[in-house]
DNA sequence: GTCGTCTACTCGTCTATACAAGTAGACCAG
DNA sequence: CTGGTCTACTTGTATAGACGAGTAGACGAC
């Protein structure tokens, strides 16, 4: 037997004396078996019946443990075939240099820039644009008015194939309208490329990030697994004259990047 | 009635034709009611019972409709109390001029410097120092060999009395040893403060992000609810020969932070 | 050999029930 | 009025069972 079969990772009994409840007596085991590398990324773990034999348990409180797990994003559960340790799917690095010129004037947007210099293909998918009111907290952040116009870009991001992030830029109307900008593709080195040709050099960015876990609509957009929250960007761009010109909402799979930042000491 | 029973939120009935989960289904619905303000931020949801009369279901089912909400962290259970809309709590901003040297100059550690400035009290508490060999990453981090000690600094941060983020130091012990850096309190501005008196002046940092779902451990120590995400970061300070003095390894409450960076455009 | 079926296994959903334990208000004895 | 108990609510934990549906390998018909 040259694998050892998953319930043999089971080991551990329960304590009966102890007031800590079934359910998480057996995810407290699951989870060592899965941080001692018992059980390997990827591998399977034992069968609900084969837990609830080992255990003397019923079926629902070993799904109880197995549930506690996924929503700690330690497992995923495969219909028909099993419950298995989710595999640490290699990340990529948002390099804090991402919005350096020398990208823009390569002709590279950031994100093209960022994953191909990764070694992996990054595709872009359902692209719109449209002419909208923002909501306020965007046109807060343009120092716009209650009324005033701006162009959205919507689109999703993709490596080798799958969804990574999503993203909604607003660009004040004033500043877009009857340029390239409105249009789905907006040309080599993206829309910053197009802002620096208006003469709209850019001096510097903004970038807030939060995370939390993602919205239903998220979860199917980024295809996303159970137990994986999301990371919410929201990036202004300033010009040399510190004025905003671009609001960048982004929301990204955290099991996708970890974010790179330089800060100067000053 | 001044305040709408929770119960008068179930105008919606189950879809039998659909073949989405009848646990999904109500999850879905009351999803809606916290999302579009007809449940308020702290105000309670409809009670297990009212749910499985409305619903005509079981209380199996609708505690998995509420686990949905809960692992999703829009919703808080209090046992005996009822099911509450979680309140978004404000959030604490690190600026990103939060290592500035002026801040160290005028006595101030980054995280105490931060708080009090957006008015709040901040402490520390659960300190501990000690001299360990360093593990393989953070030892990579900071250039040293196998064997190489690090002096560890381990403490917690806490905002107005609640726990709201990790952080664990590794400095070189070839620097810090004999130094007040190994004392639980190593003097105004913090280790950083101390090692520029020393002469290693502080040029960059670097901060990788990533986030996902705490372990057990933390959610004690941060007294997370369920369903609230934690920021990893991991940080390294680089004299301006660039040579790395420190690691930092940080967990913080995802409920507690908004993460704000600026990035020149370069 | 190829294809389809059969079967045994997996997890997903749902019903029905029981008792434990925390909470909050009503109520009563003092 | 104070302090305790009682009660009716809440959620937490656990048992026992049923049926549905996806997977994968064995097996046999062709």
């Amino acid at each position: 037997m040259p694998v050892p079969a998953a319930k043999d990772v089971l080991t551990l009994t329960l304590d009966a004396t102890s007031d800590r409840p079934v359910f998480r007596q057996i995810a407290d085991h699951l989870r060592g078996a899965i941080a001692s590398g018992r059980l390997l990324q990827g591998g399977q773990l034992p069968s609900e019946s084969q837990l609830i034999e080992h255990y003397g348990t019923t079926r629902m409180t070993v799904r109880q443990a197995l549930g506690v797990l996924k929503s700690e994003g330690l497992v995923v559960s495969e219909h028909g075939r099993g419950v298995f340790v989710r595999p640490r799917p290699p990340v990529r690095r948002l390099a804090s240099d991402r919005f350096a010129r020398r990208h823009r004037e390569a002709g590279k947007a950031a994100f093209l820039a960022e994953v191909e210099g990764a070694g992996a293909r990054p595709t872009v998918d359902r692209i719109e644009v449209s002419t909208e009111v923002p909501p306020d907290e965007i046109a807060e952040r343009l120092l716009l008015g209650r009324r005033a116009k701006v162009v959205v870009r919507r689109r999703r991001y993709l490596v080798d194939g799958h969804p990574v992030e999503t993203a909604t830029s607003y660009i004040p109307a004033a500043l877009a309208a009857g340029t390239s900008i409105t249009q789905p593709n907006p040309g080599p080195g993206g829309i910053y490329a197009r802002l620096e040709e208006m003469g709209h050099r850019l001096g510097r960015f903004t970038e807030q990030v939060s995370t939390r876990m993602p919205h239903p609509d998220e979860v199917t957009a980024l295809a996303l697994a159970p137990g994986v929250p999301v990371f919410h960007l929201v990036r202004t761009a300033f010009t040399d004259d510190d004025v905003p010109v671009e609001v960048c909402d982004t929301v990204m799979s955290s099991a996708a990047f970890v974010l790179d930042y330089d800060l100067p000491a000053r």
